[in-house]
DNA sequence: GCCGATAAGGCAAGATATTGATGAATCACC
DNA sequence: GGTGATTCATCAATATCTTGCCTTATCGGC
């Protein structure tokens, strides 16, 4: 990796170099995104596994926690869109956790019948709340050592790759 | 948010409120996450779907071609910390991609007999190298948007992020 | 030469993730 | 009222990914 006549280049940048460390870094990143990702996974599961739930229903029943759709529930096609899943996975996803008791398919109340909005239930809601306390935990641990600044910087950065990445799934996966 | 205990000092920001704020962004980052890591493995493995190829075995193919491990190979153990996977996923990676030819296990020439060094057979670094023209693709079309300047940025926001989950693994996990 | 530690593989269970094909109920439109 | 599109579910195949436990081979120290 030389990047060497990099600071002092009064002219054009050689396009060549530029490309490859561009490659370099792009390389890094996306290694770096994969590794996080796997260690997420790994220490989030771990987090709250006396729960025993997983990243996955942690980010499905964190998704219907929201004040703004608490009571209403979400859409599986909601649900698919905000945490970009496929939907023959979130169905399994979501089957666990109506097994568990944590999550109810209800028709919807207004007019489409084809919904079927997936809420919370009280049993849902409370294990949620003690899930809270250790996901608040896992949160000020992993970011112990970012500043609230650095924390918006990695989330935008972060919201415009996954923007990026599903422009590239195709025009309709937005 | 509510901002409740409000009635402190005006000079001292409000803990309550800074505390919420840092959950609410630590939140929305990891979902970001999350969702970016979901959508690399889905459109990666589209980018290198015609060699029969996914993520997890472009990473492991990637790891082996670096110019400093490309002869000599890497042992289990070193590409398990290098991709921070388990031991038992990578070694079914690892058998696919050696029923696949791209691969093969053979004893460290040197000293430690117990070690297995992992290394790109010819087939499987001509497949890099044709991988490569698809992946080079890849990087420019998620990057698109981002400077070389932001690309750093988001790689060591990244780097910092997978070590301190990697401590959360375990003092050994580093 | 014995023995604990290390490196790797085998086997099992369970959750997550993709694509593809199929089917059923419902809606919107004509 | 029929038709096509939309929403959700199901079955199947395949690949990741984790944990846990057991086995084999080898290394290093005593």
């Amino acid at each position: 990796m030389n990047h060497l006549a990099k600071d002092r280049a009064p002219e054009t940048p050689p396009m060549r170099d530029d490309a490859a460390a561009r490659f370099d870094i792009a390389n890094r990143l996306f290694l770096r995104l994969y590794q996080a990702s796997n260690l997420m996974h790994k220490t989030g599961t771990r987090a709250v596994s006396r729960f025993g739930a997983t990243t996955q229903q942690w980010a499905v029943l964190g998704a219907l926690s929201r004040p703004a759709v608490r009571d209403r529930g979400m859409a599986v096609k909601e649900l698919i869109a905000f945490l970009m899943v496929s939907r023959q996975n979130l169905t399994a996803v979501l089957d666990r956790l109506e097994g568990a008791g944590l999550v109810e398919r209800v028709r919807a109340a207004d007019g489409d019948g084809r919904l079927r909005h997936v809420r919370l239930t009280p049993a849902g809601d409370r294990v949620w709340s003690e899930m809270l306390v250790n996901i608040r935990r896992y949160y000020e641990d992993a970011l112990a050592d970012f500043s609230t600044e650095e924390c918006v910087q990695l989330f935008r950065l972060l919201d415009r790759l996954r923007h990026a990445l599903s422009r590239m799934t195709g025009p309709e996966g937005e």
